[in-house]
DNA sequence: CATCATCCGGAGTGGTCACTCCGTTTGTCA
DNA sequence: TGACAAACGGAGTGACCACTCCGGATGATG
């Protein structure tokens, strides 16, 4: 299991050229790309990452897990709001994000937006319980809430932010 | 400029079958797809329209233009609101209009949705005058808001329009 | 009916992509 | 240092796309 040194090497670099390049350029970036910017041939590549769906999900999952640990994190009445206004500044910050939450990739991936959905779900309940936000908004609304807004600040001119006000006053009852 | 009769039946049948194609499949629907649908050979679709963007242009400019003149009809105070659903409801049942909506193609479609959005400044001037919808909203905001919103009622479960209520809320003061 | 411009069909071109294969290089370890 | 497993590099493969080209078919015309 243990890797060799040029090869331990050369996967530290695929890894930080892949966030560079997915972070700004989206995950529809090409591997070829990335290859270039670690120094490294293609076939290096996709050695250490077979698929290019491993790949993503090595550079995502991650950050997706920490959008997670951040909603768990959250108390109050308004916090549904703050999780949700994090989400959608992170991921617009960030377009391997942003496309990672909008499309399907691997298992690990799916698994680590289940688990940011149910956090996000949590809160939801305990807004609406608290009485912040209407009733007829569902755990299933939230992923098409958060690509839908994600879609507008990415459209809108500046100042960022705008459009999260509009959807998160537009969910209040 | 007279077609010959084949000519004539041929870009007729195109036109069906592209318009067919592209509703519900998207505008990236294949050109090879529309020409199989269309019963006649790939060369013959690229004679007619001689770029895949002149064929998107063909299929979907009356459309927009149709929505802009149903804006340009609408009158009251509500009026905004009801040609913002007006025009995810129609992009939500048509694929193609989503995409014309949402990417960019050729001159033709540009300037049909230059006056779609026209019309919609019109009436959310009128709308923000008569005090139902914030002013903190630009016209430039108006393409993202309706994107956006496009991508929550793709996603969002049935039944259809919850989304639209829920952006449409939060619009107001 | 014959002639010919017009139009048709679809194999072919060139581009991009994810992914493979194998001859070559390199780190490791006795 | 020599020998070998491990890793590298990048040309090649196959799939898909928009778009081209030209030999053959066909509708218009006198």
């Amino acid at each position: 299991m243990n890797l060799r040194a040029d090869a331990r090497r050369n996967r530290v670099r695929i890894l930080e050229a892949a966030d560079a390049v997915f972070s700004s350029d989206g995950l529809a970036a090409s591997t070829e790309q990335i290859a270039r910017r670690a120094g490294v041939g293609i076939g290096t590549v996709f050695r250490h990452f077979p698929t290019k769906d491993d790949l993503v999900e090595a550079v995502v999952v991650h950050r997706i897990e920490r959008l997670a640990d951040e909603a768990e994190r959250l108390s109050g009445d308004e916090a549904f709001f703050e999780f949700f206004a994090n989400v959608i500044r992170q991921a617009r910050a960030n377009l391997a994000l942003r496309d990672a939450l909008a499309d399907e990739f691997g298992p690990a991936l799916a698994s680590a937006k289940q688990r940011l959905n149910d956090a996000g779900q949590a809160l939801l309940e305990r807004a609406q319980a608290a009485g912040v936000v209407r009733k007829d908004v569902s755990a299933d609304d939230l992923k098409a809430l958060v690509n839908g807004c994600l879609v507008m600040e990415q459209h809108a001119p500046d100042p960022p932010g705008r459009m999260i006000e509009v959807v998160c006053a537009g969910l209040r009852p």
